[in-house]
DNA sequence: TACTAAATAAGAATCATTATCTTTAAAGAT
DNA sequence: ATCTTTAAAGATAATGATTCTTATTTAGTA
């Protein structure tokens, strides 16, 4: 399976532990921007005995590591993105659904008026839309 | 002194405490969109018995009534901002200083995108940049 | 001045996240 | 295949911002 993945992880020195792979096949797997706990319970099933701290340190070596994106939403609560190219997110505050949003002319022209509208004592690095806004329903 | 702010009290049917008055004026005071932290440390010389609770609670109120408004950072604190109008931030990560960021020109140009670039299956209720970067140092 | 609803104080409770410390198990060397 | 080293996992305590609870106080009004 995900033998992308376990490169990955040696290339960077990281061990390939069950629990690694478990967690990083969860966040694929639960798609809607998953919280620590989510990914938790979905895991619980197959990895009865992994530990709530495990989950958490693995989480930050995988976001150190470049391996997910850390999303922070309006509640106190972190989430996690696999989706590692620039990107903005789509929120949803009703049912706190999160969707990435991708859009190269849209950060063109952003980019474009920044350099000609220089924000004075201030280098820019990154700059990030959060559109909140609300789904419309499909007939899931 | 603030008596607008009385005022804006009285009309959203709000008891004018010394504790709101002395909250708000802090705010106003610290200027970098202080956490509740903040707040606490600023009004204690003046308010030695305020109590927490009731610094986030009237905090809460105070966001619910449009009289402020929370910002949240990539740290798991919640800061807060007396400026009302649209308007989007400038974060450095390196120093966690917040300032404000108001552009109406941009706000078009980005109105004027989504018109003509409708997200599909979503409805834009607002929009906000998370600019980040560092602030060229200044003499102080 | 007294009344009543709203606000405050004090401190316990919550909950996501971190830290600690011991045990386990990858991964490379023998 | 086994040993060794060291990172990783497990269990659980600790933290820290925020919320909740309950008794007490106070602002605004009759």
């Amino acid at each position: 399976m995900s033998k992308v993945f376990r490169e990955k992880l040696q290339e960077k020195g990281l061990k390939v532990t069950p629990q690694r792979v478990a967690i990083f096949e969860a966040i694929l797997e639960l798609e809607n921007h998953p919280t620590a706990d989510d990914i938790i319970a979905f895991i619980k099933t197959n990895h009865p005995n992994i530990s709530v701290g495990t989950v958490y340190k693995v989480l930050d070596t995988f976001v150190e590591n470049n391996l997910l994106k850390k999303v922070k939403t309006e509640k106190d609560i972190m989430r996690y993105d696999p989706h590692l190219s620039n990107h903005h997110h789509l929120y949803c505050s009703e049912t706190d659904r999160i969707e990435d949003f991708e859009d190269e002319k849209l950060n063109e022209l952003i980019g474009d008026y920044f350099n000609k509208h220089k924000i004075k004592n201030f280098n820019i690095q990154d700059i990030k839309l959060q559109i909140t806004g609300k789904f419309k329903k499909s007939l899931t």
